[in-house]
DNA sequence: CGCCTTTAGTTATATTATAACGACGGACAG
DNA sequence: CTGTCCGTCGTTATAATATAACTAAAGGCG
């Protein structure tokens, strides 16, 4: 008889996922890090994802790949993937992102990337911006009262140019 | 003998948290709004903390008051004092602390507050900014793409001017 | 192979937040 | 006065998010 062997991400992630994942790879190996099996999973499943998803929504498609797998799994990987730079936590949705920019960014090591986020709370989706003037502003401000700022917190809530438009 | 009555705030806090609460009292009724005993409470518990407090931490010391509090009691005093824009909510601690502006809004009834919030990580104090430049530069950025900004939250991480000298 | 470091499995628990329902009390119309 | 309405609160249970702690396996390397 046949094995039920359980599905692997090639019949679940697209090509344009499956490619960013080699690239996501790689970008690892250069920076000390291994993008294993499940770290590449969970990277997978928020890449396929059209809006931010919770860390138990992840858990529940994860399962389909591994069917032990635990808080922990899933909490582990997003630590790695956070700390590579490839995904994003939106705080105001207590859920995660991939990264629009990191592997694009041509800074070799330790590329300083401060994105702001616009979340639709219409459709949902979430935008990664990289606005200049902004971190611009910030620093200034901070830099004005003598704090030394290490890193920024930006979420804009609102309604997408696409929303606005219904 | 004499009976053990539950402390009163007059026990707690300060001459100047409850010349705030006062005050506050008097904001709350201009909006439609009453500053019920409790929610004066866990106004006051937040102005007395010199940091951003938990939920949990709130409902521990308000037990000293009222011993039956639970979860659900906290929450509807923060999500009043929210609305009221009496408090704000720092996403990045899941932690609340008191607004050091709104009592001394000129605009009355519905002043657009869009506040910052810079986290020293040393000492764990939160300021509150209140910066045009910022809110201008996250308003034309957002403009460009044609998305409507309702809210923005704006936290940054970093080390306050007094933790640096030391 | 033998050793060390990183990663992962497993169980339990901590932390933060909300649902649901009934009781109570003041405001107010009749 | 009295009945109704509505905002507030008490109470219990549970949902949702996140981490601690320990063990086992896997991978890199001499
Ligand atoms: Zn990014
Ligand atoms: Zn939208
Ligand atoms: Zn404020
Ligand atoms: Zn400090």
């Amino acid at each position: 008889m046949l094995t039920t062997a359980p599905p692997t991400e090639r019949d679940q992630f697209s090509p344009g996922t499956r490619q960013l994942l080699d690239r996501a790879s790689a970008y690892c190996a250069a920076h000390a890090g291994r993008l294993t099996e499940t770290r590449r999973l969970v990277l997978g499943l928020i890449t396929e994802a059209s809006k931010p998803v919770g860390a138990y929504d992840i858990l529940d498609h994860l399962r389909s790949f591994q069917k032990n797998a635990a808080p922990p799994t899933v909490y582990r990987a997003l630590d790695f993937l956070l700390a590579q730079g490839l995904i994003h936590r939106i705080e105001r949705l207590t859920a995660f992102v991939g990264c629009a920019h990191r592997l694009d960014c041509t800074h070799e090591g330790g590329c300083g990337h401060r994105a702001q986020f616009l979340i639709c709370s219409v459709c949902g989706t979430v935008s990664e911006l990289e606005e200049p003037g902004i971190a611009r502003a910030i620093h200034d401000a901070a830099k004005a009262i003598g704090f030394r700022p290490s890193h920024a917190t930006v979420e804009i809530e609102g309604v997408c140019a696409q929303c606005q438009t219904r």
